[in-house]
DNA sequence: AAGCTTCTCCACCGAACGATGGAGGCCAGG
DNA sequence: CCTGGCCTCCATCGTTCGGTGGAGAAGCTT
């Protein structure tokens, strides 16, 4: 079988065997386009970059053992020119907004079409960045956005593990008072009223993701 | 090519369009199953049924048009032997209690295994059923709660999207002693103190879907 | 050294919240 | 018919929250 020129080396990385055998499936098949590896997690995704340096990398955010922004970030620290195309099922996602600034050049839903996805990656390829309207305009709004500081988000997370102020100075080692003034900020920089609207902003940004809320914490 | 006695006719029926893929390719390779029919939304999914009369259909539960739990009930009513599997993202999601109501004999996660995968199918083509513990265990759980009346549903919608007392007063137009009615009942009902804990809960439990807090409802 | 941010804490206030114990009307199922 | 669930409303009470305006200490940058 004739390879047209040089083909565009993929490698996949994605936690789902479903959907990674589905991408796989779906891209060997397109004419210059060749999936040269597969990772179903962080570490084994970094492994698999080093050995086989693709041109494009598809990969899941949301993985065990390493997390898709940290594979981004660390990959880029010894090979700058790696280019990446971001996957996630949910577009209300914080990270995409770090990855983003990790490097990522495109970003793509779950729900995309074969088109879309083949297109992105000869985009990608040619050095273009990508990213849908939807998505740009989350960022812009996310980019005027002040930060939270490590306290103010420590505060969150508690508020969104519903407790309340006392108990959050507690389980701190702060007093009340102190509490109240991170608060006070977060609302502030999440644009919001009071804490059961900074809950929801919180799990819809994904600032604190749903998973984090099942342990105790340790 | 030969077929071994009679192959296992099944339906996949899943909105994303990488994912459908994988599981078509994944099942069209397996000895005794054939995928008879895909379908991209709930209301593709019952023609395809009724077309195709699968033994067992591969459904996911989040999807335009029609949701999986609908069409398990719709087709259901005509064809009562008819089987389904569920398939979700994540496991925390109350639908799949009502799934399994609806009649779903099985429940999978994305991150299944192709073994997991097939196994299931073939179970349940026997007639068996297949929850997996800790779905089990949740399933229990949920059993033992009361269930929320429509208005405190309303209430709890309200609370969820950071309105006050008296906005979702004004909203439902009801007086905020009313209000606070349905508020100290569902906050019993599911079994936290305050309306944070409440916010999280309905989340957690997918019993508010993250999606509907864009809208505002018209 | 001066300036910045962050973290810590204080006091005070009004508004919102949650808990409690009632009460009347409506409708479906026994 | 009448029991039970649901929805509606009332008053009261103590607690929690959020807003405001401070202030000192530590650390980083310039």
């Amino acid at each position: 079988m004739m390879m047209a020129q040089e083909s565009i080396r993929v490698l996949v990385v994605e936690d789902h065997h479903v959907v990674r055998q589905g991408l796989v499936a779906l891209l060997n098949v397109v004419d210059g386009i060749e999936v040269v590896g597969e990772a179903a997690d962080g570490v084994e995704a970094i492994t698999q970059f080093r050995k086989h340096q693709p041109h494009v990398t598809l990969i899941d955010l949301r993985m065990p053992r390493l997390s898709g922004v940290d594979v981004i970030q660390r990959i880029r620290m010894e090979t700058p020119q790696a280019r990446f195309i971001v996957l996630t099922t949910y577009d209300g996602d914080e990270d995409i907004y770090r990855a983003l600034q990790a490097g990522a050049r495109a970003y793509l839903l779950k729900g995309m079409t074969t088109d879309e996805l083949i297109a992105t990656i000869r985009a990608v390829h040619a050095g273009k960045s990508h990213i849908p309207p939807a998505v740009a305009q989350r960022l812009a709004e996310r980019m005027g956005t002040e930060e939270l500081t490590p306290r103010e988000f420590d505060v969150l997370e508690q508020i969104v593990r519903g407790k309340s102020n006392k108990e959050i100075a507690t389980e701190l080692e702060i007093s009340e008072a102190t509490v109240k003034t991170h608060i006070n900020s977060l609302l502030g920089k999440l644009g919001v009223t009071d804490r059961t609207q900074a809950t929801t902003a919180a799990i819809q940004r994904g600032i604190v993701p749903l998973e984090s809320l099942r342990k105790p914490k340790p």
